[in-house]
DNA sequence: ACGTAAGCGAGACGGTACGTCACGTCTTAAG
DNA sequence: CTTAAGACGTGACGTACCGTCTCGCTTACGT
């Protein structure tokens, strides 16, 4: 980590500590340990020593900078997985947020799922890491359906009295429940079919 | 729980463990145990040491019944609060449907919501307590659902084309998303919403 | 620690764990670990830690059989050290307490003096390891004096209105201070004017 | 200790570092400081953070002040405590004496006594500190003994062959061992009959 | 008068060990 | 064969304090 004296590879007039302010090199440090960490071995594995023993950080260092080990994971599992797709853009607000959950579907059938589902676990025991999970790895997530949900909305094609926030909910909820309780299956065909019984709403008459 | 002696109330002849198959007594003494203790401090007051302690079962003899602490917390938590209460009957399947997602609702939102969330997040850890927390705490309440889905059918007030496994999920799904993430509230304003939101669907012009 | 199946050494019908009580196993490997330790790095190379690894024993074991690492460190360094030679008998009080500070002041003097006075050191922070000092490491040598002192009151040849406990640390306080403090030597010229010093009085004229 | 902005008491025309050589403010700050923080909680309470912080004194500074933590305690325990008071002088050598191992024995049994105690502990660990321990903290209790002994010497009273080094040590090492291992009381008592046996001797026949 | 060097406040950092906790396995002895 | 009792190994936790280091400001001094 600090530069070995005598080996110091940088060419002279180079500070020892460039510019980078000493912290950032820390946060990044430990991000760049626990985001291999997780992929290795999900969350079990993101164990605050073993980030310690890969980062060369300090243990102490760490709990300056998060406060829990699950918020450092899920802050580095969030920087890798929140990357921004391009929003779909079907045409029709149907189309758009079918691919959105088709997409959060696949997103928690794959690898990345298992540690969503173990960091949203382990975020009920540790109530400081909620919001590291909630800010890291769900706000992008749900913004993204709301934003369709706006633009719908706007082009007269969603109910106008549902909420953005309600309307996130009731199409990524069922996936997430899914994906904790494993009661069911979660293919791209259930994704669909789920997408399409909110859409359409469950209901044959409309009501209240 | 274990016999003391020379204060033993039965009368003569009567065996020490009458008809009650020993493994019952043990069954018993546990689950009771661990209900108190998740009354008292939640899941991570149910120690496996704790319900050592107050039950007098030992702990060898706990593991043969069930295979992990998470396991035994589900079937004594389940068993308290799967207590079917009657179906609600309104009349209609939207007023059914709707009073349902209410009860579950107000069950998350309430001190049992805490537990149940606590129990969830471990058997994303734990996955052979999973099968144990599917059938004593989630089965029940899924089924609740799926039934009054069944009549709405039957009645011709339900889109045939939606599974009862997947009008359930979407009925409750955004209600378990919330509990675990705590990003949005979960009052009982929240719960009609979400229900009129499924139930009617998100779309105004009907697809696919 | 725990035979490795399938790879145990042991001829059939040698139990496991023989006869050994669980418990005696353990004490011993620690005790032994710890003196290995205490003899390569004195007081700070027995770390908790490293008694851990070397021994096999865990450290929440460790911490169930002693209060602290220097109550451990205390019992090992007396059970290795207190090797009762026999007591010196020169035929006069003079000729056996002055042998028996010169003992003192050479083990003082050498390697295991190191050790001692890092125990002692130790047990001013941690009170509850100082019982264990005491015991362990005090008690043995304080005795050895105060019995050589006994017999020279029964001879007539020591002040019979001096306590043992008093003349005990008379002549072993300055050895001690020394250790402790180094402010002067410690060698077998030393022990013998201190002995002199203290057995003949520091007074040319007797008083009160 | 540095200078509040707008708070400053002093008249205009005077430095805000007057005559003062820089180190020597730093140099009060922090003894007073340590100071403080032994009389609250002996040593454990005199960490090098805590002094940064009520001295306003920065660690690098510290550590280029003193080699370590326990330097800085023994040098601001020894400034504090070794007050000299006037020596006895009752006419005798044996009351001058006796009045100066009761006084030590006051001091070992009060609250500074433990202090004491605490840092020839640490000494023990830290030698750089040993000779600041000894400086300051001890060498003035010694050289009172011993100046009291070479009066002795010198009107008489004492045994001529008996150097003072080794006088003092005798007179004041068992006080210090029963402080550091706690096995015996030290009472004013005890002090007398410490004092009474080193003084008469031990033994009944004078020998070598 | 000004630049240079030193002294300093601030505090992040790596390191090492601590003592604690709960898990799940295991042994023993009693019934 | 089942059980109570409880010791044990495992593995990680979060904390504490050490002593080192860098940064950037301020003062003192030399020229």
């Amino acid at each position: 980590m600090s530069p070995v004296p005598g080996a110091d590879p940088r060419p002279p007039g180079v500070l020892a500590h460039p510019t980078t302010p000493r912290s950032l090199r820390v946060h990044d440090a430990a991000l760049r340990a626990a985001t291999e960490l997780l992929a290795e071995g999900g969350l079990p594995a993101a164990t605050m020593d073993a980030v310690v023993t890969r980062s060369g950080v300090s243990k102490a260092t760490l709990y300056k900078h998060w406060p829990s080990r699950t918020a450092l994971a899920a802050e580095a599992f969030g920087l890798r997985t929140a990357g921004a797709a391009p929003p779909p853009d079907t045409g029709s607000a149907r189309g758009d947020l079918t691919e959105q959950v088709r997409r959060v579907g696949a997103f928690c059938a794959g690898v990345d799922g298992r540690v969503f589902a173990q960091l949203l676990a382990a975020c009920v025991t540790d109530p400081c890491a909620g919001a590291y999970f909630r800010a890291f790895c769900l706000a992008a997530r749900r913004e993204a359906v709301a934003e369709l949900w706006r633009r719908a909305v706007r082009r007269g094609e969603a109910a106008p009295g549902v909420a953005a926030d309600t309307a996130t909910d009731v199409l990524l909820g069922a996936l997430v429940l899914r994906l904790m309780a494993g009661h069911a299956a979660l293919g791209p065909g259930e994704a669909d079919r789920i997408a399409d019984a909110a859409l359409n709403g469950l209901l044959t008459a409309p009501g209240s």
